[in-house]
DNA sequence: GTCTATAGGGTGATAGAC
DNA sequence: GTCTATCACCCTATAGAC
């Protein structure tokens, strides 16, 4: 019928699929046991997805899309960039706990698409989850002109590093109370970090103003920045 | 024949096995090709090892132990806390990326072991690693009387998370001038939460000397300061 | 687009000779 | 302890009717 109705039934069987990922990991998930869960015949599994790989790989393409939207929707405007990483730390925290049966599927996943030639993916769930932060960091460090987006950049990366070492740890042996002091010294030290990311923006704006000055009427101008990756 | 040509031909079963699994991943590493590579009939594997499951949480808790063996033996005596921490983490870092494929290995093996109902395993594969940076820290610290076990232990997950987060990036999304900027930001958290940590400690120490000196023809004693885990 | 039936091959595990 | 041969099952994928 219409691609309305052929898109809901793809969605069907990621939905299935997710389930049977959930119950039985992704070395023991089989399409028959997708197809059972998704209530589809196992043909159909292979009419919407050309094999069991790339259905695979549409479900860690959702569990991505997912899981920043959401992490997207619970942020919540900060005064200053120091709340803004706190707030950040504990809501993330608190969603990926709360999910913590998709986040162990989606690490499954992200290994399995490593192997799978689909480092692309891998890729671009990294670049997802950096984006995220950094978007939602730069939203508070612009007003202020604390930080260049580079800058929180590095800082996302170091939040999104801490949150993935915490949340295996969790996983490898789960330990509430020990998470929680975890998380408590991760929002310091990112906060740390980006107090020193602060100090060094000011530094390298002075430094720039004074050579400005200085060359003013040297140079015809153009002092941009280099933006580094 | 003799229990130590058993032995051995079980170790070349897993060295076998190490090298499929390097090649082929968890998802595809079938016995057939674990035998070929440890050049043993398919037979031999069964007779050695109760199940494919259990040779590879075998592979996993060998992995294990010569990781934390390499990464001991790595490791320096330093004179301080601040260039233990900087040490531990530069010398881990260097030898977990020269190692990628093993330590990629290594995590498909954890997740499969979450699965296969080996939770153990993975909780003593966190403890190893925790205890490891935990003793070596220690071994420094109480040279100084600067933080106590239970202080490294915290210290030792803040390190061991942050190793984590940034391995885990480094194999999504490989940069290693990126990995390496992370790592010299992740020194950096490391030296300051020893240091709070330090600075805790001290204050602890003061506080108790002083109710110690208050109490001293109050009470018979017994200050022994809890352990908490 | 959906379904039943089945092809074609690989899987982990074992029996039984040596 | 080691090996060959084989079992019994489950896998992904597709052919072809509707």
């Amino acid at each position: 019928m219409s691609s309305a109705k052929s898109a809901r039934t793809a969605n069907q069987v990621i939905q299935g699929a997710l389930r049977a990922l959930c119950l039985n990991g992704v070395q023991a998930t089989t399409t028959r046991k997708i197809a059972a869960e998704a209530k589809v015949p196992l043909a159909t599994l292979h009419y919407h997805f050309e094999s069991k790989s790339a259905l695979l790989m549409a479900v860690l393409k959702h569990l991505i899309d997912e899981t920043t939207a959401a992490l997207r929707i619970e942020a919540k405007r900060s005064a200053d960039l120091a709340s803004c990483v706190e707030q950040l730390l504990r809501r993330a925290w608190l969603f990926l706990i709360r999910t913590r049966d998709l986040q162990l599927v989606q690490y499954e996943l992200t290994f399995y698409a490593l192997r799978e030639g689909a480092q692309w993916l891998a890729e671009r769930q990294y670049d997802a989850y950096v984006n995220l932060y950094r978007d939602l960091l730069f939203d508070v460090a612009k007003q202020t002109g604390a930080l260049n987006a580079s800058d929180c950049a590095a800082l996302a990366r170091f939040i999104l590093a801490g949150i993935d070492g915490l949340l295996i740890q969790e996983l490898a042996k789960p330990n509430r109370s020990r998470s929680a002091k975890g998380l408590e010294v991760l929002i310091r030290a990112g906060q740390s970090y980006a107090l020193l990311l602060q100090k060094e923006c000011r530094e390298r704006n002075h430094r720039r103003q004074k050579k400005a000055t200085m060359e003013l009427d040297v140079l015809p101008g153009s002092g941009q920045a280099a933006l580094s990756v």
